[in-house]
RNA sequence: GGGCGGUUAGCUCAGAUGGUUAGAGCGCUGCGUUGACAUCGCAGAGGUCACUGGUUCGAAUCCAGUAUCGCCCA
């Protein structure tokens, strides 16, 4: 058994190494994780956006756990019944392409294997990466209840998709439908809009002359010229379209033109989508391979005609150019166009072409048929999932912070297409739809049918899986038990906050919204939201600003980061470096500074326990606070101030702006000044200042736990035994430090800011006439007002800026000596030196006069204006009073001073 | 084309509801003592808050426009 004092032998330097992680073992044996509380306990819940299990953590998600962590202990030591519940995502897509990369390596692909095999294989994939991924959250610091965590492919999660799809199959929100779709060749699966991102391309337009039809097909002179950006799709042209308001093609609407090379006959129609502007303002209209083609195709009955297959390759339908790949096809064809003199000319052309955004493969538009959710129809008397998740956020049921984001939610919603939700993948939620070959019957049930109800015959399963959103979106109701009635679901939904980095606002937020409030639509409009405020965090990017990516080489690992500089530097770096929903720039600058915030800590607590002893000390009480000095009561009313400003800014989510609050706090105030200044009392004996000492540590500690959870629980356990009548055993459950507006002491913050400056001046004196570090000069205060407070802290500014004091009344003569002279409000302050530069002295002083009459003529002005006196608040213009007295007699001080030179 | 942001010290960024001489970290300059800390201490330099106009007694903050950089959607 060690002894207190023994425990109180830190070390001189914060090791995080070795205090990180038995701590973190302590919380999670104790069960702090879990949701505590009474049943009267406030819930408080967060769902955790899961990680994809495909690889291990970024720095996002060290954002992101150092921003959920610090509400989520926060809210626990307020007492609230807190419950985060962490989770991994299957990322059906993601995951698929990094265990075809594996099996590549190894010279097979996934159909050598087969479905089975390859699931089984993603299944080993899951179990190791999951384990890591934890261990990962468990290093920086999460506090969140691992007894729960889900993963999205979990049997519970299964049946919570499956029951979605079904519902919404049987209100008519799910449909199947051939559609023009983006498909990614190299993924061979259809991808929903979101998953397609476009890129700006040096490119080039094409423009082919495709003649007129004559009598009996004879292609005439006259010819349409028609511009493509990809000659490679005009196999497929079943069409040229024009504007109808377009006068140089009037007369050519309703002939037939002749497709080159392939020799079909082609209608020109007119049609309002086309641009005039846009090359000859003739198009060829390939509807197999063009989204806007594909409408001008339906309206105009254009055949469909495919050439380029899954793979990217081209078809039977491509003639000669079967087999050939897109690249090769588009070179072929636009030399065969020129050698049959049907190519006129080419430009340079910019534009923007669509990117797989798991794989960056340019996506094909191809038409097929896939599984959609229609999110414009109602389900209910005036809601649809897409009204009903605009008006949840436009009504203010759901907020969201920043609050700018909700117009950017709202503009997206408002215009939202309905979602294409099959994918040609083998890993994920299989999509819960049976058909049968003997009487084309289709099932759409939870529970796996053994036989067509229809007729008995045998069933095949729908081979597609589901969009991994799709499941993602359920994840707040889903994760906590629903469809089952659990307790966790009655307690905790709707749930509390929810936070994500920005880029997947529309990917996760507004899934769940439309998802959830579908689902649990039940509980009625205001309860079946998902969550009632979300986060939206910003990216964290290399020091020069540019993005973190693989192909960069520009990526660091939060866990490397956390051990060179401690998880609780990390944290405090990450959350300190921005605002929320803006980006930040990782640099190491940033962890130092950090590291030396916790170092600061560790060491100004090693300070004061040093001080402590064994024993309880009483905290001081509001009551016998005129017995306390000064220094005492400014450092407690700092402290209340303190408590006052973080409540205020974690109430806001302004969780990085709390942790530097507390920053400036504890180094600015109590380390630089009580610290340095309770030194004195302490040396001469007085024990008063163990109290105060140990009170502003302790609820310093508190406050600062959220955000730099080891450092603080680490110093706790060495100090609680000096707190009396503490019943928690570890900072992570004890209580957050409520406000006592009692506190306050407007006099006391006052007579040290006086002191304070003082200080300065006497500092500031010392060092502009070069007094050497180890001389105690004599230094003469005449004041009225302050005087008493000048008197009081004697001993702390002899000691602290290394003087001899005397405190003299306004009148008093000073003796016979060279002194430096400098003001501060009605404080005249004289340092004694043995020779003064009377030049340099007259050019400081006169400086000094002019800055000071600049002011004292500015707030004149101000205080002289009968508006301002008509319409500003009392304190503001009590505050410019102060300020101009002030400065009127520090003028006349200066002035005295110059004349005497 | 539509929408949303940023522009504050050399660098990276804070600055809620407008209010007394705009802040921090890093960097820079000078000096370093007393046993918590050199991952430190003290002092200092450094900003017409992108620009123009407006509202207001008062604008970094609100409004309009301009420039510029960036993001999202189409």
């Amino acid at each position: 058994m060690t002894s207190v004092s023994e425990r109180k032998q830190l070390p001189p330097a914060y090791d995080p190494k070795s205090v990180e992680q038995p701590i973190y073992q302590q919380w999670e044996e104790r069960g702090y994780f879990r949701p505590r509380g009474g049943p009267d306990a406030k819930p408080y819940c967060i769902i955790m956006p899961p990680p994809n299990v495909t690889g291990e953590l970024h720095l996002g998600h060290g954002l992101e756990d150092a921003l959920t962590d610090a509400l989520v202990r926060w809210h626990r030591m307020l007492g609230e019944k807190v419950l985060w519940l962490p989770g991994e995502d299957h990322a059906g897509i993601a995951t698929q392409n990094v265990i075809e990369r594996e099996l590549e390596k190894e010279g097979v692909d996934r159909h050598d294997i087969g479905r089975d095999a390859f699931i089984e294989r993603t299944w080993q994939w899951v179990r190791k990466y999951r384990h890591r991924i934890v261990d990962q959250h468990r290093k920086l610091g999460a506090s969140a209840d691992w007894e729960r965590d889900v993963f999205t492919l979990d049997p519970g999660i299964v049946r919570a998709v499956r029951k979605t799809f079904v519902d919404l199959y049987n209100d008519g929100l799910i449909y199947r439908g051939l559609r023009m779709i983006n498909w990614c060749p190299r993924c061979e699966t259809a991808l929903s809009d979101l998953e397609v991102d476009y890129v700006e391309e040096q490119s080039k337009l094409y423009y082919f002359r495709y003649p007129m039809v004559g009598e009996g097909g004879m292609p005439l002179p006259d010819a349409v010229l028609v511009a493509t950006t990809r000659p490679e799709t005009m196999l497929g042209d079943t069409g040229v379209a024009v504007n109808p308001d377009d006068e140089r093609y009037e007369d050519k609407i309703g002939r037939m033109l002749l497709l080159p090379i392939v020799g079909r006959e082609i209608p020109v129609v007119s049609d309002d989508a086309v641009a005039a502007e846009f090359g000859t303002g003739a198009v060829k209209v390939t509807p197999g391979h063009d989204p806007a083609d594909w409408e001008i195709g339906q309206r105009h009955d254009l055949d469909v005609v495919v050439v380029i297959d899954k793979k990217g390759i081209m078809n039977e339908e491509a003639g000669p150019y079967e087999g050939m790949t897109i690249d090769e096809t588009r070179e072929s064809i636009v030399a065969d166009l020129d050698a049959e003199g049907f190519l006129d000319h080419i430009e340079d052309y910019a534009h923007s072409v669509g990117h797989c955004s798991r794989c960056k493969t340019p996506v094909q538009p191809i038409p097929s048929e896939q599984w959609w959710v229609d999110v414009h129809k109602e389900y209910a008397p005036g809601a649809s999932l897409s009204s009903a998740a605009a008006a949840a956020v436009r009504d203010g049921l759901i907020r969201m912070v920043p609050q700018r984001f909700e117009k950017v939610y709202l503009n997206w919603m408002d215009n939202i297409r309905d979602w294409c939700i099959s994918r040609q993948l083998w890993w994920g939620h299989q999509i819960p739809v049976w058909y049968c070959d003997a009487c084309n019957a289709m099932t759409v049930q939870e529970d796996d049918p053994d036989a067509c109800p229809e007729c008995g015959g045998a069933l095949r399963q729908d081979e597609d899986v589901l969009d991994t959103w799709f499941s993602s979106g359920l994840a707040p109701h889903a994760d906590l038990g629903w469809p089952d009635d659990t307790e966790d679901l009655r307690t905790f939904y709707p749930t509390t906050d929810m936070q994500m980095g920005y880029d997947i606002m529309f990917f996760w937020n507004a899934r769940m919204i439309m998802m959830s409030m579908y689902n649990m639509r039940d509980l009625g409009r205001d309860s079946s939201i998902p969550y009632r405020t979300v986060l939206f965090h910003g990216l964290i990017r290399d020091a020069k600003g540019d993005k973190m990516t693989k192909s960069r080489g520009n990526v660091v690992d939060p866990l490397v980061s956390a051990s060179q500089y401690g998880a609780d530097a990390f944290r405090f770096a990450l959350l300190a470096g921005a605002t929320l929903g803006a980006d930040q720039r990782y640099t190491d600058e940033r962890l130092e500074a950090a590291r030396n915030f916790a170092n600061k800590l560790w060491n100004s607590a090693r300070f004061v326990l040093s001080k402590l002893g064994d024993a309880p000390i009483e905290c001081p009480a509001l009551s016998g606070r005129e017995a306390l000095a000064l220094e005492d009561r400014w450092i407690l009313s700092r402290l209340e101030q303190l408590r006052i400003d973080v409540d205020s800014l974690l109430t806001a989510y302004q969780v990085g702006e709390a942790g530097r609050t507390i920053e400036d706090f504890f180094w600015g105030e109590f380390c630089d000044w009580y610290i340095e200044m309770a030194k004195v009392r302490l040396n001469a004996g007085d024990e008063q200042p163990r109290a105060v000492l140990a009170h502003v540590l302790d609820h310093s500690l508190r406050l600062l736990h959220p955000i730099m959870p080891f450092v603080t629980e680490a110093l706790w356990q060495a100090l609680r035994d000096n707190l009396p009548g503490e019943e928690s055993d570890m900072l992570i459950v004890s209580s957050y430090p409520r406000n006592e507006p009692g506190w306050k002491d407007a006099a006391a913050e006052a007579a040290m800011s006086h002191v304070i400056e003082a200080n300065r001046a006497i500092r500031n004196l010392r060092a502009e006439n070069r007094v050497p570090a180890a001389d105690r000069p004599k230094v003469y205060l005449r004041a009225a007002d302050y005087a008493d407070a000048l008197r009081e802290t004697l001993g702390a500014t002899e000691f602290t800026s290394r003087v001899e004091v005397e405190v003299l009344a306004p009148g008093a003569e000073l003796p016979q000596a060279e002194f430096a002279f400098q003001r501060i409000a009605d404080t005249e302050i004289a340092l004694a030196l043995p020779e003064v530069d009377v030049a340099a002295e007259r050019q400081r002083l006169e400086k000094e006069l002019a800055d000071a009459e600049a002011h004292a003529a500015r707030l004149e002005k101000q205080l002289s204006n009968e508006n301002f006196l008509a319409k500003a608040p009392d304190h503001v213009k009590e505050g410019m009073q102060n300020t101009l007295a002030e400065t009127r007699q520090r003028i006349e001080g200066l002035r005295e001073r110059l004349a005497a030179l």
